[in-house]
DNA sequence: GTCTATACAAAGATAGAC
DNA sequence: GTCTATCTTTGTATAGAC
């Protein structure tokens, strides 16, 4: 029937695709049962396969709206005619702190499912991304002894890497949630700067 | 009975933590069965419980031994009192390179089964790890203006981030398994040359 | 110590009532 | 569409023969 999408109730079908992306990417796919996932939604298990048929194909739908918000971020940014290199690299640390910091599950769930099953992103027709992007060509001519891929990886690693190591940093570095999110408003501005001191050296 | 360590037979017992080793290592404690460990030792599966009680017990075997292997490489470095910062820096990287490229599932394992139960890392007792090293120290002393785990995070993240986005760089950077490897000898020399133009600039 | 056979529990999927 | 009850498969662990 007629989904209520402008109304404050929620349909079943929408509970359950919420409540398995959150169980999906805190646990990650196999560690996921799907009671779990119908428990979280308040509803009954055999609805999951009535709506979706399968854990696999529910995971799907969901994994693929995940790796849209993990790699959404950046693409339009590398592309952005209208910014100048700084620019760019300044929304692009900006904008995963920020979304990182409202899901920071993200990036370790993407990409340990992608090392399990990388057909989940070959899917995704993000070829060669990186290497033709304006981001480079702007890079190129700017500073032509930096590889743009090494330049790349390396601001992503900045910005991305605390996430993939935060339980980590926790116990090693003695840092408790509220200095996490300080520590990441901090890289937020030092990771363009240490860019730019990267792009300015000599070689 | 006497274990033949010197002789070239393995015993039942190690064949097993060795295919465990494998195993959980590539995919994961859950995606694990008992089986396919089994199978990879080309032993019985009923020897498994035999020799380590349950999967539980066996994998915090492997667990243990993995942990000790990745944060093994760091913590020496970090508090060699003989080098120089700069030579730290440069020794910590090149570990990390040749270790990875041996055993390029290393970080994705051990950050998510961390992740998904901490207590593993914490029980580690690598607490303030980083705060009291012998490198902080000295980063503190040639450059007061950088926060030291600022510093330390991008290091180890523009080092093994790499490793953590393998697939998507294969994908998204159009990178082969030789390219990648280049890349690494490459990062090899130019991280520890970006890390130093960070540390001499100007704030 | 090592194996085969099997018990037992967990998890995915479906049948059928409402 | 939504539920309870159940079937089936898979996976862990054990019993018992050799």
């Amino acid at each position: 029937m007629a989904k209520a999408k402008n109304s404050i109730a929620v349909s079943a079908e929408e509970k359950i695709r919420e409540a398995a992306r959150r169980v999906f990417t805190k646990k990650g796919y196999a560690a996921t049962r799907t009671r779990d996932i119908a428990e979280e939604a308040g509803l009954n298990l055999a609805l999951l396969n009535y709506y979706f048929r399968s854990k696999e194909k529910l995971f799907a739908i969901v994994m693929e709206e995940r790796m849209r918000q993990f790699f959404g971020v950046i693409t339009p940014l590398m592309n952005d005619v209208t910014t100048t290199l700084d620019q760019k690299i300044e929304r692009i640390v900006s904008s995963y702190v920020d979304m990182l910091l409202q899901h920071p599950d993200l990036p370790l769930f993407i990409l340990n499912e992608i090392r399990h099953n990388s057909d989940l992103f070959d899917r995704f027709q993000a070829d060669r991304l990186i290497q033709s992007s304006h981001f480079v060509t702007q890079l190129k001519e700017k500073q032509p002894d930096i590889h743009p891929l090494h330049f790349v990886v390396s601001i992503l690693g900045m910005t991305i890497f605390p996430f993939v190591a935060k339980p980590v940093l926790r116990s090693a570095g003695g840092i408790s949630q509220q200095m996490f999110v300080e520590m990441m408003e901090e890289r937020r501005k030092l990771i363009p700067k240490w860019a730019k001191a990267i792009i300015k050296m000599k070689p």
